[in-house]
DNA sequence: CATAAATTTGCATAGCTATGCAAGCAATCT
DNA sequence: AGATTGCTTGCATAGCTATGCAAATTTATG
C-alpha cells in the first residue's frame, strides 16, 4: 500500500519554497504577476510535494467551473449521437473546458436534472436530443447560465440553438424522388413531439403537395425496430409507396432491412429510401444509404463557440443559427437521369463526394 | 433580460429564516441533526431566494466531489462502447454521483488527462477502452483515489478490473467452428496492443491448437473499415479460410459484408463468422451474428458498485473479476447436427434466446 | 546618484458550506 | 422539584485558492 498521504496544499508548497502562498498561486496561473526565479522556486517546491491546485477551491474562488453540463439522450439508438458527443467532449476539452455529462431518456424529465448541473455551478449548458421547459430556461437565464440547443429548435429566446436546415433537408428528398419518377410517398417519422423529425416532415410534405402528392405517414420511434415495423406496415397499404423518406438515417436502416429481407422487395428498383444525418454507417456496401448529411463538424464548431464567447463576454445575446445539409446519392434511391451515384448535392454546389474516412 | 441576480446563498437564506448558517446547511443536509419545523422554514426561506446549496463549495468542505471521471475511447467506431458510456452514466447518476467525461482516441496519452480529473478532486475514476500507465496507477493510489478498469486487464494490482472472460469466449468460438466441420481458420483482431484483442486471439488459438490447427490471423484495427479490408486479405490466400472470428462485433460485420459484397461468398454456406460482444446491431435481420455476448448490465453493475464501495471503505482492496460470456447463436455461422438458431449457450446452461428488447 | 516607473511580493480577505463543540431547551424519569 | 437524557441550535473554524491593495524591490531614466 502507498503512503497515502493527501495531496499537499499551497500554503505547505509556499512554505517549503519559502514565498507565500499567493505567490504559489500566481506561479500556476498564466500570465499572473510573478517574477520567473520565483516561479521556477515554486514549481521545483510543488514537484517534491506532488502539488496539483486544487480545481474546486479555484472554481469557488473564480466563480468559474470551467465545466460544461452536456445532457443527451439516444446515445444507444442512433449513432449520430455517439459522433455528436465524440466531437463535442474534444472540442471543449481542447478549449479548456471539463464536461459533466448525463445521458437521458427521451422522455425523461430534464426538470430534475438539470438542477445538479446548476448545483456544481457549470459555466454553461449544451443539450442534444433533449428539450427545455420554459420554466429551467428562466431558471439558467435568472443564474447567467447559458444554454444552447443542439439539433433541437429553440423553445424560447434565452437559448440559442443550432440545427440543421431541416425543411431544407425534407424539401430536397421530395425533389429528388419527384425527378427519378416516383409517385407513391411515405414519411417514417421519429415521433410526433419532436422538432427535428416534425421539420423534416413539414419540408417534405410542402415540396411534395406543391406538385399534388401527399405521403403516407407512419412512426418509427427513431429506431431501427420501430422503423422496421413501420416499414411492413407501409407495404401493406393497398397503394404502398415507392419513396420512403425516414427522418433519421437509422431508421432508413430499418426500413431497408425490412424491405430486403421481410418484403422481398428490391432497393432502389422497387422501392427507395432516403434517410437523414450521414451516420459513418450509412457508407457502408450494405446499405449505400441515400441521405442527407448534416454538417456535423461545423455545426459543432459553431455550437461550442457561441456556448464559451457567451461564457465570456456577458452582453451577448443567443443565436439561433440554421446550417444547410447536402444531399449524399448513393444508391439507395433511384437517380434521376443526369444525376449518379457518389455526388453531394448542396444549395451552392454540387461535388463528388470524398469523404475521409 | 431576466434580472440576473446571482445566487443566494446560504447565509442570506439563513438571514431571511431566521436562523443561523448551520441550520440551513442541516436543512439541505440528508439525517442531519434539525428539528422538522426549522427546515420547513429555511426551505421556504430557500424558495423565496431561489437559492441552491453550492455544490463545489460543498465538496471543498466536505473533501467528496461525488464526481466519478469516466475515460472512454472508440465511441464512434464500436456500438458497444455507447451501450457502456449509457449504462455507466445511468448507473453512478442512480447512485448519486456526477460524471465527468473524457473522451479519447485509442492512442492518445492518458498521463496529460487523468491529471485532469486529479485536478477536480473525483472521487474514483472508471477507465474504459483504455489503459493506465504504471505512473500514474501509483498516483491515483497514493491520493486515494480508486480506479477501476472495464474490459480491460489489470496492469498492475493498484486498480480493480471488470472484463469478460475472453479467453473463455475466444475458446468457445473455436469449438462451435470445429464442431460444425470448419477447415480453415482465421482471426481477425483488433490490434496487437490490447488485451481484450489479444486474449480472445490466444483462447481461440488454443483451443484450435489442441486439435492440431493453426489460424490465420489479420489486423482489422476495431473498426468496420479494416476488417472489411482485412476479410479481402483472407480471401486472397490460398488455402482461403472457411471460419472467421473476429475480436468483436462491428469487425465481424465489417467482415460480413466484405465476404458478400465483395467476394461473393454466401455466408454462412461459403465461410462462418463469429463475433463478440453481441451489440443490438448483432440481431439486425441483415447480419444475424453469432457472437460471444458481454454480459454488460452485469458487469456494470460489478464494476459501479466497486468502485463506490472502494471510495466510502477506505480499506477495500481492489478486485479483478472475470465474467463469462455466452456464446449467443445466430445464423452467421454453419451450426452443428444437435444445435439451432437462437439459443444461448452459457457455461452453466443453455437456454432460449429472450432478449428484451 | 537620485528619482520615477515598473515589476514583484505578501497581507488580508472573500468565496460558501460543513461540522465539532458547547450551550440551550424540552421531555422523561425518580 | 431536581436530575437525567436526548434533541436542537448557534458559534467558530476548516477547507483551499484567488486577488485587490499597499509595501518592497528592481529596473529604467535623466
Amino acid at each position: 500500500m502507498a503512503e497515502r498521504k493527501a495531496n499537499a496544499n499551497s500554503t505547505q508548497v509556499a512554505k517549503l519554497a519559502g514565498v507565500s502562498q499567493s505567490a504559489v498561486s500566481r506561479a500556476f496561473t498564466p500570465g499572473a504577476s510573478i517574477a520567473e526565479s520565483t516561479r521556477r522556486k515554486v514549481l521545483q517546491a510543488a514537484r517534491k510535494l506532488g502539488y496539483q491546485p486544487n480545481a474546486i477551491a479555484r472554481s469557488l474562488s473564480t466563480k468559474r467551473s470551467k465545466m460544461i453540463g452536456i445532457v443527451i439522450a439516444n446515445v444507444t439508438t442512433n449513432p449520430f449521437y455517439p459522433e455528436v458527443l465524440d466531437a463535442l467532449s474534444r472540442q471543449f476539452q481542447q478549449r479548456g473546458q471539463r464536461v459533466m455529462l448525463f445521458v437521458v431518456t427521451r422522455d425523461q424529465n430534464l426538470d430534475d436534472i438539470l438542477p445538479q448541473l446548476l448545483e456544481y455551478r457549470v459555466d454553461g449548458i449544451l443539450l442534444t436530443a433533449a428539450t427545455l421547459s420554459s420554466a429551467m430556461a428562466h431558471e439558467c437565464a435568472r443564474l447567467g447560465v447559458p444554454v444552447t440547443l443542439f439539433n433541437r429548435s429553440v423553445p424560447d429566446a434565452h437559448a440559442s440553438s443550432f440545427c440543421c436546415d431541416n425543411i431544407e433537408g425534407g424539401r430536397m428528398a421530395a425533389r429528388l424522388f419527384m425527378k427519378s419518377g416516383h409517385h407513391q410517398f411515405a414519411f417514417v417519422a421519429g415521433s410526433h413531439d419532436t422538432s427535428t423529425s416534425l421539420e423534416r416532415e413539414r419540408g417534405f410534405r410542402e415540396e411534395l403537395n406543391q406538385h399534388g402528392f401527399e405521403p403516407f405517414i407512419e412512426i418509427g420511434k427513431f429506431s431501427y425496430q420501430g422503423a422496421f415495423e413501420a416499414a411492413r406496415r407501409l407495404m401493406q397499404l393497398p397503394k404502398s409507396p415507392d419513396a420512403v423518406f425516414c427522418a433519421n438515417d437509422i431508421m432508413a436502416i430499418g426500413v431497408l432491412d425490412a424491405l430486403r429481407h421481410a418484403e422481398q422487395k428490391k432497393v432502389p428498383e422497387d422501392v427507395s429510401v432516403i434517410g437523414f444525418d450521414d451516420i459513418p454507417m450509412a457508407a457502408w456496401p450494405s446499405y449505400n444509404l441515400t441521405t442527407i448529411r448534416q454538417p456535423i463538424e461545423r455545426m459543432i464548431d459553431s455550437a461550442v463557440n457561441d456556448l464559451l464567447d457567451r461564457i465570456n463576454q456577458d452582453t451577448m445575446y443567443p443565436k439561433q443559427e440554421l446550417v444547410p445539409g447536402d444531399l449524399v446519392v448513393r444508391s439507395s434511391a433511384k437517380l434521376p437521369s443526369g444525376l449518379s451515384s457518389g455526388w453531394v448535392i448542396s444549395t451552392s454546389e454540387n461535388r463528388p463526394e470524398n469523404r475521409n474516412v
